[in-house]
DNA sequence: TCGCTGAATGAAAGCGCTTGCAGCGAGCCT
DNA sequence: AGGCTCGCTGCAAGCGCTTTCATTCAGCGA
């Protein structure tokens, strides 16, 4: 209310009647300073209502209690559940979270790492192994800790927590064609600012060629990721290039666009087309059918990014790269094609690990 | 890579040859210094890859170009729309997000909020209108404007950007009335922790009460929010106090969790029961029948929480409360009850903005 | 030619905190 | 009892930047 200078720790000192420095040390480490001069600096600064400054903190001590974020569009479900799960993991150790989202826009991901590394993030993370060189060169010169999460960084120079999106694609691709099928369509994601999108279909197209299937360019949709974009693609597809038993969803968004496609359409599902999705959202498991999919655990990569983070900045060291599992999950949602005098497994109605 | 100590501002005078103070006004504003000192200093600022020091910055100027927000789980996709929203406008203006998130708890709330202010933040928005009094307390007495959102404040003490949950409830209940529903049940959100679901709660006590209709407690079930407990709180429902025809969700999850479970039941809907939602997520009107539900712009209320920041710390003064359009959307999961001899309207296929 | 004006620049004082170093007693050993 | 150690506290020097105030100097009118 008033204009009254909030207290400084300098008014804190005077009141408990000790010196600035020893008010500072009352402060930060109990065991700096004899336990009754701590309590009267710990009671002075309750009746001021002291709040510690943190940019003057930030100055002197060189570290800012912050990590910082920058992420895809954090309204995909998938990132929002990261960004709590990091948000929360950063919470209880002291530190807060700088979050900075973009467009699928590389550019504009530099100019927020900056100026994050600017607001002095102690560590950030990146979503993805692509970006500007810039990008992480800054961050590396900065003597910024960073994670790249999603993916995995084959290479071994960055520190990463993730999956491999296209071994899990090649499994759920596998999946189909065990289940008999041969003619499959695939709606996958921008492929040109995406790298898990593209890795997802390199690995349904890697999946398919060990089988001597090719994967005709009619039969790739590429959309952004929605619901809604899933079910167009699936009728563009239908359009353009039918014959198809199974469609594969570069996300469960568009596999479940493709779902309600079907629906509408009174295609049978799983009967007449099997669908797949991938990262396992909630609503997934709940549809009837439920959605066969591969299960990316979004919160645990946020949770373990932060724990990495916080244990290189505490001075202990971590593997380079995590490997998070990312389970191929079977619903209702995939079956034999029609007519298959092919594999025996037939679509389970119960949702299975495998 | 080295470990050279990164660039100080000092070093950019020096490159340039002029003096600190006039490195400091060439990289603030142009007008201050002279075109040619002006093109020296950013070529030894680029030169040197110069990165400015917030923290520093923030000490001297007594503003840290951050805004903080405490929200409830990120991850429920109106708030990951919300919080997107404002980092993307707020990032336009060179002003960085301060993410902070609980779970529904007003303790961790206000810690959360304490951190912020700590991290130098220069404005806040919150969610809601119920907070530990201290919450709001401390934000004025360190000056720092905020914003609550989602929901109105009547009394007119705060800054608010958002709707009346009550009014808006109250709407699609009449909606339902309209259609000649007597027997309505509602699956509610926590309403003991959330204000906004204790709000959508009393008005459909509200409307029904202006039609001299009571909300008996065994047709009224309250459960957190998601896909699975909407389900299953309608299945409970069904068992505890049946012979309702109209099923009110505290929000769209919950709602599609009834229309999930009507459909696994064989429940016609809307012919044997109608289903409304609240908050209009994507997915409401890509379901076959699309849901009925009101429209909660949550991106615009997060845009324009940063907006009204923003000018408020540029000076210039808004409205204190601002209502954002909250419109019902009727679409194909509301129909005239069983043997209804009611109203006109029938139920429409295509999605209406009323 | 001299003094005046105003634009451009520089010197230096903080902003609020941490922390290395020094000082000061009290306790302990011999 | 004297010297030494050690725990606690205070002094003061920054951390990197902004900003006030003073200074310089070019340009101009008289």
């Amino acid at each position: 209310m008033a204009s009254v200078r909030s207290p400084r720790l300098a008014d804190v000192a005077r009141a408990a009647g000790v010196s600035l420095a020893t008010a500072s040390r009352a402060l930060a480490d109990p065991a700096l300073v004899r336990e009754r001069t701590r309590k009267g600096v710990l009671d002075a600064a309750a009746m001021l209502g002291y709040v510690p400054h943190g940019a003057a903190r930030a100055l002197a001590t060189r570290r800012s209690r912050t990590i910082g974020a920058v992420f895809p569009p954090v309204d995909n479900p998938i990132f929002a559940g990261a960004t709590h799960a990091l948000a929360q993991h950063l919470a209880v150790a002291g530190y807060t979270l700088l979050l900075a989202s973009h467009d699928y826009d590389y550019d504009a991901e530099l100019a927020a790492t900056r100026a994050l590394i600017e607001r002095g993030a102690d560590g950030m993370v990146l979503v993805g192994l692509v970006h500007r060189p810039e990008t992480l060169a800054t961050l590396a010169r900065a003597g910024i800790p960073y994670e790249l999460t999603w993916s995995l960084d084959c290479t071994g120079r960055h520190h990463c927590v993730g999956l491999s999106h296209r071994s899990a694609s090649i499994r759920i691709t596998q999946h189909l064609l065990d289940l008999g099928h041969r003619e499959i369509a695939v709606i996958a994601g921008d492929t040109a600012h995406n790298d898990r999108a593209r890795e997802r279909l390199d690995g349904v197209r890697d999946a398919l060629a060990a089988r001597g299937i090719r994967l005709p360019a009619r039969r790739v949709v590429e959309v952004g990721f929605s619901v809604a974009r899933g079910r167009a693609a699936f009728a563009a597809l239908l359009e353009r290039a039918p014959g198809f038993t199974a469609v594969i969803g570069g996300n469960d968004p568009l596999a479940i666009g493709a779902l309600l496609e079907c629906r509408a359409r009174g295609i049978a599902v799983p009967d007449a087309m099997s669908i797949v999705g991938f990262d396992d959202i909630e609503l997934a498991g709940e549809l009837a059918p439920g959605l066969t999919t591969i299960r990316v655990p979004s919160a645990e990569i946020g949770r373990e990014a932060g724990r990495r983070l916080l244990a290189r900045l505490a001075g202990r060291s971590v593997p380079k790269v995590k490997t998070m599992p990312a389970p191929l999950i079977v619903r209702g949602t995939t079956g034999p094609p029609p007519h298959a005098g092919a594999k025996p497994a037939p679509a389970r109605r119960r949702p299975a690990v495998v």
